[in-house]
RNA sequence: GUGAGUGUAGCUCAGCGGUAGAGCACUGGACUGUGGCUCCAGGUGCCGAGGGUUCAAAUCCCUUCACUCACCCCA
């Protein structure tokens, strides 16, 4: 199916070990995990994310059910988390909770570079702290995380979007600067000046880049908290040494932020540039049925992590290939193998009843350390030869104590 | 939703009206029981799918699907 695919071996191991590094990452800063389901009730995201979004309004898998329920498959998962964080009153004991999520979204776009139909990300939400020490803090984590996995040229863009306060009327000046210039407009900018005038900061359209270059920017209007909060916010990234850009053209797509919103960038990710955005969402858990209680967040899109991420091949070669030649032989290798690999020595026999050259060629080719040669002869003399592929040496070890002496020898050993 | 490009062997691609090819990979042999190098041999294809034009279509035309990139939008 369109913008679905298959996460394939050896793909999926880097897959695995992304997932557990921000696992060690989000538990270090004491996260918690939840899952939520990939399937709401579609009024959670209309009301969530905001009517008039793209991704409400033409982006999302929505179908009824049997019962004839309204359902969706969640475009994003911050809606579900605070659905969650409400529904099960965890701010009862303390409104702060630490919580994150990984799994996949689903919006129906055209697929592009870094931009599928089903795409994953990692979710990490805080609830409870209004405090710009904690909008520093998650940035920091997000950026320790990135360079922890090997995420090169990734830079943090930080705005704020203030909030219904300053944001409505600011909103009101941009439109009348747009209405100004309408004329030399692109169309789509047109149609953003009434819907939502701020995206037209994200037109690349040569004549709107020019105009928008001049129009007013959000930062000069910010109410005296919002522009107290941004402040905080830039001095704690210092504090923690974090580098960041202030980019007052940042808009995000989701109604639901307030103040502090964050993007981190990479260029050759193309068109999709963003691999990692997040920001504040103050009225969101009440807008949503539960307490006024404030909320963090940000998601990383795992897909996109992926393209910067340098292809080293991650080389996972077993430690033992046994070469069995003959009836019996085959047999206890068989047996031995499995003891082998029970006992973590990670170990590969032939199954075909390959010659030994053969056998010699798929040890190599799967990138096996080690070969233990077992035939006919070495059944007579009661000793097997062990040999080292990368040192060319080998030796003969007795099989009366064969499991015990492989151990001894290969386990530990990396290829 | 819009636009452009590409679909041929497991992979990368050539062929662009006249019997489907190369390199790599794979399997075997040269080397009766010791891998990488070299040489030789072997198998592989609904030429993305459906329809049309033609004596003849992988090749030209139409439709459709998928992939890629860009717009829109977003992680």
């Amino acid at each position: 199916m369109r913008g679905f695919s298959d996460i394939l071996p050896p793909a999926s191991r880097r897959w695995g070990m992304l997932e557990e590094r921000a696992r060690e990452v989000l538990g270090g800063f004491g996260f918690s995990e939840i899952r939520v389901p990939i399937l709401e009730r579609a009024e959670l995201f209309s009301r969530g994310i905001g009517e008039e979004t793209d991704i409400v309004e033409k982006e999302m898998y929505t179908f009824e059910d049997r019962s004839g329920d309204c359902i969706t498959m969640r475009p994003e998962a911050t809606a579900s988390m605070v659905r969650a964080y409400i529904e099960h009153k965890l701010y009862a004991a303390d409104p702060l909770v630490k919580l994150y999520s990984i799994g996949p979204m689903f919006r129906h776009e055209r697929p592009q570079k870094g931009r599928h139909r089903q795409f994953h990300q990692v979710n990490v939400e805080v609830f409870g702290v209004s405090q710009p020490m904690i909008d520093a803090e998650i940035m920091a984590i997000l950026m320790h995380y990135l360079s922890l996995v090997g995420a090169a040229g990734c830079r943090l863009q930080v705005n704020s979007l203030g909030c219904p306060n300053c944001r409505l009327p600011y909103k009101e000046i941009l439109r009348a600067f747009l209405k100004n210039h309408l004329p030399r407009l692109c169309e789509d900018c047109r149609r953003r000046m009434e819907r939502n005038p701020l995206r037209a900061f994200d037109c690349k359209v040569p004549g709107c880049r020019e105009i928008m270059s001049e129009a007013p920017l959000i930062s000069a209007y910010l109410c005296a908290p919002c522009a107290e909060h941004f402040a905080a916010v830039r001095s704690y990234l210092e504090t923690l040494e974090i580098a960041y850009e202030v980019n007052p053209r940042m808009v995000r797509g989701l109604d639901y932020y307030t103040k502090t919103a964050f993007e981190v960038v990479a260029g050759e990710l193309g068109a999709q540039n963003a691999v990692a955005a997040g920001g504040r969402y103050d009225q969101l858990v009440a807008a949503l049925g539960g307490p006024d209680i404030p909320g963090i967040g940000f998601a990383i899109g795992m897909e996109r992590l992926l393209l910067i991420l340098p292809d080293e091949p991650l080389s996972s070669g077993p430690s033992l290939f046994i070469a069995a030649l003959g009836e019996g032989p085959r047999r206890e290798a068989f047996s031995l193998s499995y003891k082998l690999n029970r006992a973590g020595v990670r170990t590969l026999i032939d199954y075909e009843g390959r010659g030994l050259k053969a056998q010699m060629r798929r040890a190599d080719k799967f990138g096996a350390r080690y070969a233990l040669i077992l035939g006919e002869e070495e059944q007579r003399t009661g000793q097997a030869i062990l040999r080292d592929m990368k040192e060319k040496k080998q030796e003969e070890i007795p099989l009366s104590s064969i499991f015990e002496e492989i151990i001894r020898r290969v386990k530990g050993r990396s290829p």
